[in-house]
DNA sequence: CACGCTATTGCAACACGTTGCATCAAGGTC
DNA sequence: GACCTTGATGCAACGTGTTGCAATAGCGTG
């Protein structure tokens, strides 16, 4: 008889369905992969690569940061996790299906709201119409500066903006 | 007599009004910033900011990349330039004051259409009210799929969808 | 259960930026 | 025109990702 449990016995806490949903596209399910997906499910909000990678080594010292960034790609083309940007530019993880959305960030502060795609409807509804183009919300991010920065910034003085990476 | 002449003899083509304005602020005017300005100025659309290395070694074999970067920096805050991120996240670089605008990119094909600034005040001021948020266009990088290669996708398979940084 | 195809891994090297620090020089002042 | 303050430069080292390549190991098959 079949027994899928061998591979979760080779990979730890195998999650979900997870394997076999890379095995239906042709992907492996490996121990370095069941690593980083019991490091994502753990994972409150958004993480950023090195960040995965240095939770990786925590349980298996031996991670190497490019096979989780391999992984991380293959996961993302399976749907089972998306990124956006910081304000950086780096890209920041999330494991789905938490409720779709986008990233306001403030420039100032750094804080970092989330924009329901709701919100953003009649801006993609627009961008269709006037550019036939299809955008992700999803993958969103605008940055600006929020309520409190913005009320400090008129109140003070500017000359300068700070560095608005 | 002052003779600001005598700095851009020692800065080769020092241009506008720039190193005035650097000076208002405290900063300084220099060759190797002298040197960017022009490579900035002959510059149409993006740049990142390695492509204006190499092209400042062109003209200066001896530049620094740092020097560079902490230049685009400076010119930033001053408002001579500004920056938004392409699909990788990386900044894009242009030059002021065109009009303020910014991207819809493309995720398939890379393709590259800008978004004037009206196009988003609803957007912007929907952001205002329910977020109290005060976006900045200009820095607006919106991913997703040109006409085009949505009418593609819809026709063929997808799948599996490619890599979407 | 052994076999074979090929996805994955790990390593090393590279690309792009950033940062700390000692040294240099722009440019305002006397 | 010499002096002095302080911003700018260059270098070296680091952080974060990416990529080419040979070796390894999933996992579907016979």
């Amino acid at each position: 008889m079949s027994r899928p449990a061998a591979a979760a016995a080779a990979a730890p806490a195998a999650p979900d369905g997870i394997p076999g949903r890379l095995r239906q596209h042709g992907l492996r399910w490996t121990s370095q992969r069941a690593t980083l997906l019991t490091v994502l499910q753990a994972t409150e909000g958004h993480v950023t690569g090195s960040q995965l990678v240095d939770r990786c080594r925590e349980i298996e010292p031996a991670t190497t940061p490019s096979t989780v960034y391999r992984t991380l790609d293959a996961l993302e083309s399976l749907g089972v996790i998306s990124h956006s940007h910081g304000l950086d530019g780096r890209k920041e993880f999330h494991v789905r299906p938490l409720a779709e959305h986008g990233h306001l960030i403030c420039s100032t502060c750094g804080g970092d709201e989330e924009l329901p795609v709701d919100e953003a409807s009649a801006f993609v509804a627009a961008l269709r119409r006037d550019h036939g183009f299809t955008a992700r919300v999803d993958h969103l991010t605008v940055s600006g500066r929020c309520h409190a920065c913005e009320a400090r910034s008129l109140a003070g003085e500017e000359g300068f903006e700070p560095s608005i990476p």
